[in-house]
DNA sequence: CACCAGGTAGGAT
DNA sequence: ATCCTACATGGT
């Protein structure tokens, strides 16, 4: 069954793109996703400005709806920014973008194998581990897809298939140090207890931290900063940004802003 | 051949 | 507390 969705303030090339994710592959240009969480995957392609999942309707409900978010108002948020130029432009230029609900486990993994990393080299990655230890789920454009590799499938295998370097013994460790029950409780702590949880981690420092309870625990006020958040509050901010002027959605102005800056704003 | 990529741990001030 | 540097790998 096909369940369709307008493509407005919901674009998947740029969520794509944004750096949130990175099993969220493109195919034949723009026109045609697929998109994996968990054990479950589906293609969705965009005809005439609308998006077409080939899923199920429960799974529509169920799996894609809170994977994406789509039950948020993102235009909402948006007002609240329009007043701050750089987040205009930033809206205008990536306003498609929302936070997706994805996998706790997945998310500390590739979080940390992010650091000091491109985002290329990260997918890599995590489509090795994927295709190594994760379950297979089927095919679709040629192409067979994978789960991610849950913590009993990733505990004591190669990851020198992965290209890691140095990040193995963290995800090594990780794997030794974590167990199944507290990725079940961190949900249930406060942001802040849950930060406190995941920097116990060897590998897992204040940006990666953020970005786990950002992409991982859906806290909108996460506010990871990178070289490029950074960069940009340096330059653009002269140093004066704080993220809880956007309090309950810094996590959503810092991916505008990242994805607008890294894009076009960063060439300078 | 330098320098860089969604940083962090461990050690020295 | 805050600063410094090594760190694996692959691409310009």
């Amino acid at each position: 069954m096909i369940k369709v969705i307008k493509s407005d303030d919901f674009d998947l090339h740029q969520i794509a793109q944004s750096g949130q994710c990175f099993r969220l592959t493109e195919e034949q240009g723009r026109k045609i996703f697929v998109a994996v969480t968990q054990n479950h995957f589906v293609t969705i392609s965009l005809r005439d400005n609308v998006y077409e999942f080939d899923c199920s309707k429960n799974d529509f409900q169920n799996i894609w709806t809170p994977y994406f978010d789509l039950n948020t108002n993102y235009k909402i948020l948006q007002q609240h920014m329009v007043s701050d130029v750089f987040l205009k432009a930033a809206i205008e230029y990536g306003g498609g973008i929302r936070i997706l609900k994805q996998d706790l486990w997945e998310m500390i993994v590739s979080f940390i194998i992010s650091q000091r990393n491109n985002i290329p080299r990260i997918r890599n990655s995590v489509e090795t581990l994927s295709e190594f230890y994760g379950n297979y789920l089927g095919t679709c454009y040629g192409r067979d897809v994978y789960s991610f590799p849950t913590l009993d499938q990733l505990k004591g295998r190669d990851l020198s298939v992965a290209h890691l370097g140095y990040r193995e013994k963290y995800i090594q460790c990780l794997c030794e140090t974590m167990d199944e029950s507290l990725l079940l409780q961190l949900p249930l702590q406060s942001t802040e207890d849950a930060k406190k949880i995941l920097l116990q981690f060897k590998g897992v420092g204040e940006k990666v931290a953020n970005c786990i309870l950002l992409f991982g625990l859906h806290r909108m006020d996460a506010y990871p900063v990178d070289v490029w958040i950074q960069r940009l509050i340096d330059e653009v901010y002269h140093g004066d940004f704080n993220p809880e002027t956007y309090l309950g959605y810094a996590g959503y102005v810092q991916q505008l802003q990242f994805y607008y800056y890294r894009n076009h704003a960063g060439l300078s």
